[in-house]
DNA sequence: TCTTGTTGCTATAACGATATAGTATTTATT
DNA sequence: AATAAATACTATATCGTTATAGCAACAAGA
């Protein structure tokens, strides 16, 4: 069981090594290998099953066809729909993903970005956290194709896809107000990230428009702050606000603590409170009456940032544009439907 | 920002490569390198920020410092609270993981070892599915560190760690039958493996000695089926049971299926129908009234996994022991507790 | 004084590939 | 016929390490 090298198959073919490399790599006519010679090669190293040794190819190319993702959590939901799809579509130009996660650990995404540097990973798939800002910029002064998901810094000029986060909390202000939601909260996290600015910023226009004011109607929770402190910030909220009718939880993790705070409470949803989320959730769809969202298309998300390293790394070409934000999809499910308050 | 090469800093220092490699794998004495030289190596290693090349090192002495993860999905829970002690555990032994799934691709297994064992992987901890044996014998044959978790092959003679099903299933059925159900159904998968013979033999075991039928009280879904057929399955296995008052699904996915069929049919847990579950699941915490369930200790198993691992590699010694079952804890919520079905 | 041993390091090969430069042989050009 | 050019390969260096064998210089034992 004994792993056969290239060296091995030369011996056996009764050629050079070198001879070998050109024809396992098709450059055998560049190379001017005689179409025999060529097809014998091939034959026995397919009949001593050689494969390259990765390790060995990394070393002298600089190369691995290994790309690293990067994402918040890799327990998260939105790492679960996007792995699968960025590894296929990954396989399909013959690069190899691994995953790494920051867990919200502010300093561990240096060491990440190094460690993957380190083992010469062709490219990086990164959902950005707010630490990451200098990490990114020397990623790209060093020449490293990047993209950024999901979010991405005003600052730096890198390639990146995320959701139209605007579009979003629009779509999902426009349900509520339609429905005739008036006083509707919105609890968001204090990162300093585009995404959570955007949605805030549609909120707040989506009700000025509808004349309707914000004043009480914002919570924003600590990003550091541990899940318990959480539903209880959520839960003072729901209770404090007078009249509250609906709340917008601007990510799918502040609607899960929405969600457990609603339990708590005993409200009864959506008769006692509407409520929708930005970002869907396995729970969102099984709770009853089901939790009304707005969906990221994740796997155009995932598509995309793959074609934009592609186009980096020299393969593939998809046109020009290099910043791209996706259309997001509202989900209307129970929390949102039926529960019209007339009363009040 | 170019990397410095161990090279380099030999060169900076005014010694031999070979001097430096010493100093810097600790061999410093062993090698007679004179105390004055080994320190100034040091100094100038760190002041030029070396840090040895992972590749270079891999070529060069066939280990990696990684080791493998394959799990059925990554999209699973399982995978979620075992991934990150997995990999913190790893990281004191000075080892990185990688994770692969096999996506309830049956096929598939057996590509990824051959994949992770090209990447020099110098261990595998894998949650086996019924098709990978004979790649694991193989693994086994070449003298690989292997552990397996969550399941194991009889036939073979590999570490392993996994809850005691047998007693989970006990545990939850003890819990049943001294709440009053007496109709209670299990559903299983028809998957080959031994912690699903297990579960279903303590299911029989524990009726039996409570003096009650199973006949007409085991569904067994076949492992390909889509998840619609599945739901659609348990759904009639619910409506034409005559009497049913209770369901043992025996795994979490079953579980979620049967919520979804519980969902659709428009019954009440657990006034309706109680329900248990084999393994927990985020969404079984949160849907009210909370479903019960066992726990498998994932902390524990996979601690324990990786000391089996690193026993195998050499390092760290945790006795004989290397076949492990590790007891599973109750969990109960709503949908046993209050719903004795008095009527019927 | 001559062998033997120790100290403190270096030269070198090797891991398994790739890529540049080189060499021998045949074919074309004038 | 002599030179140039194309053909069909091979020799060799290299990537960044590690590990074995070797080599001076000096000390110790006979």
């Amino acid at each position: 069981m004994k792993r056969v090298s290239l060296k091995d198959i030369a011996r056996i073919a009764g050629v050079s090594p070198s001879t070998v490399s050109f024809v396992l790599n098709g450059k055998a006519k560049q190379m001017r290998i005689s179409e025999a010679l060529a097809s014998k090669i091939m034959e026995v190293a397919k009949k001593e099953g050689y494969h390259p040794n990765p390790v060995a190819v990394s070393l002298r190319t600089g190369k691995s066809q290994i790309l690293g993702l990067i994402v918040e959590t890799i327990s998260g939901n939105f790492f679960a729909s996007l792995s699968r799809i960025i590894e296929d579509e990954a396989a399909r130009f013959g690069y190899k993903v691994v995953y790494t996660s920051t867990e919200n650990n502010r300093q561990k995404g240096k060491e990440l970005i190094g460690m993957l540097s380190q083992r010469q990973v062709d490219g990086y798939i990164i959902t950005p956290t707010p630490g990451m800002e200098q990490d990114i910029k020397e990623l790209i002064a060093d020449n490293k194709p990047v993209v950024l998901m999901d979010s991405y810094f005003p600052g730096i000029d890198v390639p990146h896809v995320l959701v139209n986060n605007y579009e979003g909390v629009l779509k999902g202000m426009a349900h509520l107000i339609e429905k005739g939601y008036r006083r509707v909260g919105f609890v968001t996290v204090d990162l300093n990230l585009v995404q959570m600015e955007e949605r805030l910023k549609a909120f707040q226009d989506s009700m000025h428009k509808a004349g309707l004011p914000t004043d009480d109607l914002v919570l924003s929770i600590k990003y550091e702050e541990d899940k318990e402190q959480g539903i209880h910030q959520v839960t003072s909220f729901i209770q404090n606000t007078p009249d509250l009718e609906a709340v917008f939880f601007a990510t799918n993790y502040l609607g899960l603590l929405g969600l457990e705070s609603i339990h708590r409470l005993g409200l009864k949803l959506p008769d006692d409170l509407a409520m929708i989320v930005f970002d869907d959730h396995d729970v969102f769809r099984l709770y009853p009456p089901g939790i009304t969202c707005i969906r990221q298309p994740a796997e155009e998300i995932a598509k995309t940032a793959l074609e934009l390293l592609m186009e980096q790394l020299g393969k593939g070409n998809n046109g020009g544009e290099s910043k791209i934000e996706i259309s997001p999809g509202l989900v209307v499910r129970g929390t949102t439907e039926y529960g019209q308050k007339v009363n009040k």
